[in-house]
DNA sequence: TCTGGGGTCCTAGGACCC
DNA sequence: TCTGGGGTCCTAGGACCC
């Protein structure tokens, strides 16, 4: 059965929400991101005016500062970007028979039938974007394809504000040409294994034996196959529900102060349960991460014998747990909750016993 | 250049059980 | 003394995405 997926990218959304609520920044180069004077942060997301110097997410924020020293930098606000998500979800999710969120700024919808009540796919996704517009001030890329991994390859293809929409008879012609690491899924070290055998474009992959790639990569060789030969049929759908909830501190500076560590480990203890008490939910593991002077990095974590919940818990473990790096100067510290599951309340727990 | 913070998924080895 | 095969759980690390 064919299917007509779109997958809806919003364009520089963290910029985005901040030029909406300040249109005077709009046209300017717009860096979110932690503090240029203070130094280590990256840069979350920056506006395409900003690109225009060089900077691109995941960049040092000294290193964009140097580039663009009268760039607008401004520190994220989550709040406001969940508001205007929610919004952003909301209306997409009128325009689709199956709606899949897939991140704070992007979504799947599976538009098989809806999108046959107007003259063409494009103008279904033109439809899509300027409801988008209008409401809520925020431009976006809309990628239609018969499958999630091609929809999601033609959100990209054009950017931002863009249209690609590839129907099943171009497919194959549409990813050949392209590079593997258009695929979502490889990054920096597959592209480099995959280039290292020869292969480069999808092309190259699509006609590459697949029992070659698995032995080279793994299941996610094969994956990669199945998305080259157009073979990808996931269905748009609700993913579950959450698996770990962690918080993470980088310190302005090394420290190996005892004092500092246990600040830290109890503040992020506290938010963590609290956000475990929100969802009602219980743990079982608690695993920590260290990353010291040097970068590197070390996760430790212990399975608890029953799910659990609350701040104490978590500071004990924890605790005990960072021993082992005590005395070492300390970069970041983190702390991750995992093996969740929702907490039996003491309704549900009665209701089992009739 | 000097590297954040929120996640997911996969791999591999070891312990343990049958 | 030399010793299988399968399954599950736990731990640590790593790649990747937004």
């Amino acid at each position: 059965m064919e299917r007509t997926v779109a997958h809806v990218d919003m364009d520089a959304f963290y910029a985005s929400c901040h030029i909406r609520e300040t249109p005077d920044i709009k046209g300017l180069p717009v860096i979110i991101g932690g503090d240029p004077e203070k130094g280590r942060g990256v840069v979350t997301t920056c506006s395409y005016e900003a690109r225009e110097y060089g900077i691109h997410s995941a960049m040092p924020i000294s290193r964009a500062f140097q580039l663009c020293p009268g760039g607008v930098y401004l520190r994220p606000d989550f709040q406001l970007y969940k508001s205007v998500s929610e919004n952003v979800m909301g209306i997409l999710a009128q325009f689709a028979d199956v709606f899949q969120r897939a991140g704070i700024d992007e979504a799947y919808l599976d538009v098989t039938r809806r999108v046959t009540q107007y003259q063409t796919p494009y103008h279904f996704a033109q439809a899509v974007q300027h409801s988008i517009l209008t409401h809520e001030c925020i431009t976006c890329s809309v990628g239609i394809a018969p499958s999630k991994s091609v929809a999601k390859i033609a959100s990209d293809f054009r950017k931002p504000h863009g249209v690609t929409v590839v129907p099943q008879e171009d497919v194959l012609s549409f990813l050949r040409p392209l590079p593997v690491e258009k695929i979502s899924g490889v990054g920096k070290k597959t592209r480099q294994v995959l280039n290292d055998h020869g292969i480069t474009t999808i092309e190259q992959l699509e006609k590459t034996d697949v029992a070659q790639l698995e032995r080279i990569l793994g299941k996610s060789g094969s994956w990669l196959w199945v998305v080259a030969n157009a073979k990808d049929e996931r269905p748009v759908g609700y993913r579950g529900s959450v698996h770990s909830m962690g918080k993470e501190h980088t310190f302005a500076k090394d420290t190996k102060n005892v004092q500092d560590i246990f600040n830290a480990v109890e503040w992020i203890a506290e938010r963590l349960a609290r956000r475990l008490h929100q969802r009602t939910m219980e743990f079982r593991t608690v695993s920590v991460k260290v990353r010291l002077k040097e970068f590197r990095t070390y996760n430790r974590s212990r399975t608890l014998p029953y799910h659990v919940d609350g701040k104490d818990v978590i500071i004990a473990v924890s605790r005990e747990l960072f021993q082992e790096f005590r005395g070492e100067y300390i970069r970041l510290l983190g702390i991750r909750l995992t093996n969740l599951r929702a907490t039996k309340t003491y309704q549900e727990t009665l209701l089992q016993w009739f």
